[in-house]
Formats: C-alpha cells, structure tokens, sequence
DNA sequence: TTCGTTTTTGCAAACGTGTGTAATACGCTG
DNA sequence: CAGCGTATTACACACGTTTGCAAAAACGAA
C-alpha cells in the first residue's frame, strides 16, 4: 500500500533524458518520433523497472480513459446478471474497462433521481461513452438527454430511445409471431402475463406484439400483472387461470416455471390443457418439464453489438443508427405445438 | 459533447476569488475554514453553473477516487451475475462506484494472465481497493500477491484466500451437512456432482465436506466431474446414475435441473427413485418440480460484508480478518425427506 | 491606537502524463 | 562553406483539484 509508484519521470531519470521522450517512447505517437535506439533502452528500463501508466493522469492529460459506464437495468433480475456479463466479454475483446451500474429503483431514491444520479456520478468520473439499458418508456430519451447533455456519447441498449443510438430488440414482432403461433395451433383465449400493452417499461413492448396478434385476429387480449418477483408471481398468478386461459404468454421464463410449479399442484397439464410460452431463454429452459417454448433474448448479440456501436462513435466512423436485432421462437414442449384442440379442455 | 467543463476556476472568476476557495468551500475541509458568507454564495454559483467536480482531477490530486474494483469469477455462470448485482447495490449503498471484471477463462489468455491483466488496469485506473471472488485453489493467494503487489487493499470472497482479508462461506460444512441428512434418511450411495475433492476451484470446497461425511460414515465417495454448461452437464450425467446412486449432490441448482430433466426421460423419478440436492439457492430452486433442496448461498450477505470489510480497511478501522458466513441447507422436496428406504429402489 | 490572536484567503506547488514549439545536431546540396 | 531540411530531443505548459504555508484581514483586548 505505501509502494511508491515507477513514473516516466523515474525512467528519464535514469537513462538522463527528459520525461517528455520517454513518454513518447512508450506511447507510438506519430507526431514526433524518438529513435530506435532510445525507445529500445526506454522499454527496456521500464520492463526493468516493472512500470505502469497511471490511467487516472493520462485520462486526465488526454480526456480519454478507456472506460465505459454501463447502467444496467435491474427490472429483470434474473437478465441483468447475464446481459451485464456478456458486455463485461464484449468489453474486454475491445480492451475498455466498464464502470457498471444499475439503475436504483431500489433504496430510498426515485428512479429519476437514481438513474440520473449514476449517470452524473459516471461522466465526472471521465467515461469515455454511456450505455443505457433502456426501459422503453415515453420519457426515457427526455431522462437521459437531461442526465448526459451531450458530455459523452451514448449508446442505448434493449428498446429504442428517440434521438440515441443504440441496438434494439424486437421485442413486439417476436410476441406477435408467438401469439400468432398459437392462435396457428387452435388457440383461442391467450393470456399475457406482464405489465400492460399501454404502460411502459419492459413488458410493455412485448404487450403490443400480443396485444396486435389478437386484435388482428379477433380475439380478446386480457392481461394479468406480474410483480417484481417474477417466479413467485407466475406462481401466484397460475390460480386464475383455470377455466380462462387455453394458453400463456409469460414475459420472462421464470414466471413461466412459476406457472408451470402452480398449475402442476392444481392438477393443469402443460401443454395438454394449457400451453405456455417464455421470454428470455434462459439456461435452463430447455431442461424444465414440459421443456420450455420461449422468444429468444441474444444477451450476447446486443452486448457485441452495443460495444461495436459504441467503439464505431467513439472513433467517429458512425454518427447514429438504430440497429435491430430479431427475436426468434424457440419452440419446445410447452406450447403443445402437436395437435391440440381447446375444445375439449377438461374443464 | 463538445460542451466545455465548468470547472472551480470558473467560478472562481466569478466571484473575484481564488480557485483555492471554491475548493475549500465545496470540500467541508476542517484544515482550512471558509466564511459561511462566501460558501453560501460559492455554493450559489456552483448550483447555478451546475459545476460538477472532475472525479479524475479529483482523484489525481488526493490519491483517492471513490470507486473499487471488482473481480468476479466466472466459473459458476449463473452465480456470477447476481453476485455482481448484490455488490452493485452493496457498493451504491455506500457511495462507491465499481469497476467490474470477470477473471478471463474465455478467449485466448491463460486464467492467470487475464485475472492478473485485470487487476493492473484497474490499479493503474486508479481504484481505492480489489474486491475478489476467489475460487478456493492453491497459488491463488500468491498470484493475487503478485499481481497487486500490496499497491490497493484486497478483500477476497467466497473461498478463503491466506494472508487477505475476506468473506468466506463455509462450503464444506454446508456440504458435509447435506450429506448427513441424506444418510441420515437412509442413503448410501450418494454421488458428488462436481469437480473432484482433491483439485481446486469452487467445487472441489464443497466436495471435501462431502468426502468428509462420507468417509467419517464408512461409505465411498464418487465424484462424478460436471463441465462447464452445467445445466446440460446435469442432464448428460443423469445417464451414470442409474442403479449406481440413490442420492446426488450437485454442485449447483442448474446442474440439478438438468438432472431431473435426465432422470424424467429416463422414467426414474425425483425423490422416490433418487434424492437430489442443489447448492445456491437460486430464484427458481423453490419452484422446479420437485422443489429442490438446496445449500444456501447468501450473495447479498457476502457483498455486504466485503464492502463493509473493505471500508473499514479504507478508513483504518481493520487490518485484517476472516468473516465466515454459515451455508445452510434449506430442505425442499427433492431429497425426499419422508421416509426413503433405499434397499426397495426399482432397479 | 496597537498589538496579538484568530479567522479567512491567496499563492504556489504537486499529482503523472501528453503535446506544441523551440532548440540542437546531423547530413545533404549547391 | 553557407544554407536548408530533417530527425531527434528538451522545455514549458496544460489538464482540475487539493494542500502546506504565508499573507491578509478581522477581531478582541489592553
């Protein structure tokens, strides 16, 4: 802890030159060249001396840090973990460190304050962009913009935010073709479990995908809320199924293994009575009983893209683009997609 | 983001005063005092300005920047990132920011580049202190040695690391414990789902409890070794169980889930056939059928307790100790606590 | 008023690195 | 040999903040 540390200064030092041409030495500059011959004794003193750059002063000389913010958003506990994961790999293939957060709506703080605060706390701490989980809802580019005001670039991630960059995922054509797959398989009273089509946030999106299929088709969308915690709450939820719903659209894996916990103990087969389809395709989801039929989230995909953006405006190839990303069906076991016919439910 | 700073000088000039006062009257410095007069109307400008101080200035000048570093391991997927999301919250509790990194296995680095690669960026980026996931293997205290070279405090979580401070959780007890109780129902051919008890990394912790209780009850322990994809490990190894094992403990919830769905195929049934226990306690461990038992793995606990270790070394208050946090086994369905006669198995 | 004490302020240096401009040395051409 | 271009190096300052020391101002008491 009370090491001194090796500066460019100590290196001069020995070698009797000024600081100036050992920092040119180590950082190949273009504009002014130091000869081979001294950038060969430079590197070989600081090997020698086991010399590393202080990054906070050569951010601060240079106004660029190698280090990007990424505010995460803990909406979906369970993908924060992994999408937070896959850009921390993204990252690190590109050599940046990340500064992560995730927005508050935990603790005492409101979410604006929150958001806002980190993203303050983030730029005075000398990041060199911003990457924003968004929520999708109305007044996020209005939030951000306020928070950032043109300091650093920003790259949003997960739904469009008007006016930023940023790599989405086509959340509402992805639960339109689910729902239009199940009406395909006789399906008449689909349910959606998630936050309403109307509001914002997460689920929403995926609301207006459901909530077109069925219009379009005639049929009657009705929504039943999920709280925060989403397997307790698929698992809650599963009691007012029965009699109702033939199928479900459940906006995150987790609530549908709550679903499937539930209507198991009510003696509901899945899918012979009732079908169920997930978000997200988790690790587990293709080893749950009945496996389980769900709308891909390539956490990975948005990272590399993300990053790739980000890097691209970084270096001032790119100005702003809007990348989207598909959202395929996987479909497994738990939709029933054999024949089946809600006619002859046994209820 | 071409926006020029607002910085101290700045307003400064503006009010006919020294920069040196605006510091002192923005940082409540007890050294110097500034007339309540001046700070009030210093703090008017600023607010006005909306100056936000140069965290990377700052931190240059004093030493100290207010952000930590954290090293998660990547070994357990599925643990990594909601333990980064309890330390998230562990640190924004505290006012901390975090520069967080996965010790590289993937990709092209051998382990011990990329772990210690890792560490001096984020010393030559200016943290405060290393918070590290350790995975319980031999050199490991050496090569954290090494790559800090006592230049930042470390913390290490998880497994015990000799000669740093940490949080620890009692991993071998907490196993020990669970193959107790599945003896205790009657069980002796119970196999370990996990990397073997003589290596390293996380597994091997757990299985010297295992291997503990085992031997201590004359029985032979079997280590059936798990890969990296641990769910479909699950699944793949289910295969060897049958007529080998009436009992399993696995190294994770994933790797039970995968289990059940193997044993499900192969019509043998959980926990009438073969009793399962899980390790994490995961969000979904209470709602998979049938409802796992599970070794409790308290994430928000340990993130707690590091930061708060790791504070208190900042400020002095603690040089260096070992907090061991219990691992309790939380009883479920899977391991069939009713009464299980294993001498009447079905095959 | 004058001195001594306390409170408040300013000066200047420091943290480690990058960079524009000037200086030096060298070689080449005419 | 003068002149010029080029390659290499050094000087000095900048980045925004903190901080030790000294100076100035304010205040109280004699």
């Amino acid at each position: 802890m009370r090491k001194k540390r090796v500066t460019i200064k100590d290196i001069a030092k020995t070698l009797g030159v000024s600081h100036t041409t050992v920092s040119r030495a180590l950082s190949r500059n273009k504009s002014h060249m130091v000869s081979e011959e001294t950038r060969r004794r430079v590197e070989q003193v600081a090997e020698e001396f086991s010399y590393r750059p202080n990054l906070l002063a050569k951010g601060f000389a240079t106004g660029r840090t190698g280090t990007l913010g990424l505010l995460a958003s803990e909406s979906h506990q369970d993908q924060a973990g992994t999408q937070i994961e896959s850009f921390l790999r993204a990252a690190d293939e590109r050599n940046y460190r990340l500064l992560v957060g995730m927005s508050a709506e935990w603790g005492a703080s409101s979410p604006e304050t929150g958001q806002a605060a980190q993203m303050e706390q983030f730029i005075s701490s000398g990041i060199d962009g911003l990457l924003v989980q968004t929520m999708g809802d109305a007044g996020e580019s209005a939030r951000i913009q306020a928070a950032v005001d043109d300091r650093v670039p920003v790259v949003t991630f997960h739904y469009p935010a008007p006016g930023f960059p940023g790599v989405v995922l086509d959340y509402a054509a992805g639960f339109q073709r689910a729902t239009e797959h199940l009406i395909a398989l006789g399906h008449r009273r689909i349910g959606f479990l998630g936050e309403n089509w109307e509001g914002r946030g997460h689920d929403a999106v995926r609301g207006r995908g459901y909530f077109k299929a069925m219009t379009e088709h005639g049929l009657h969308p009705v929504c039943l809320p999920v709280g925060r915690q989403q397997t307790e709450s698929g698992y809650r939820l599963s009691r007012e199924v029965k009699g109702r719903f033939s199928a479900l659209l459940c906006c995150s894996d987790y609530t549908a293994i709550g679903v499937f916990r539930g209507l198991g103990e009510s003696g509901i087969r899945v899918p012979e009575d009732v079908a169920i389809v997930g978000s997200g395709d988790s690790d587990v989801s293709a080893f749950v009983t009945p496996a389980l039929t769900t709308q891909s989230t390539p956490t990975r995909g948005i990272a590399r893209a993300a990053m790739e953006l980000m890097v691209k405006i970084l270096e001032g190839r790119e100005v702003a683009c809007q990348i989207v990303l598909a959202s395929n069906l996987i479909v497994r076991e738990s939709c029933g997609s054999g024949a089946v016919d809600p006619t002859t439910m046994p209820w």
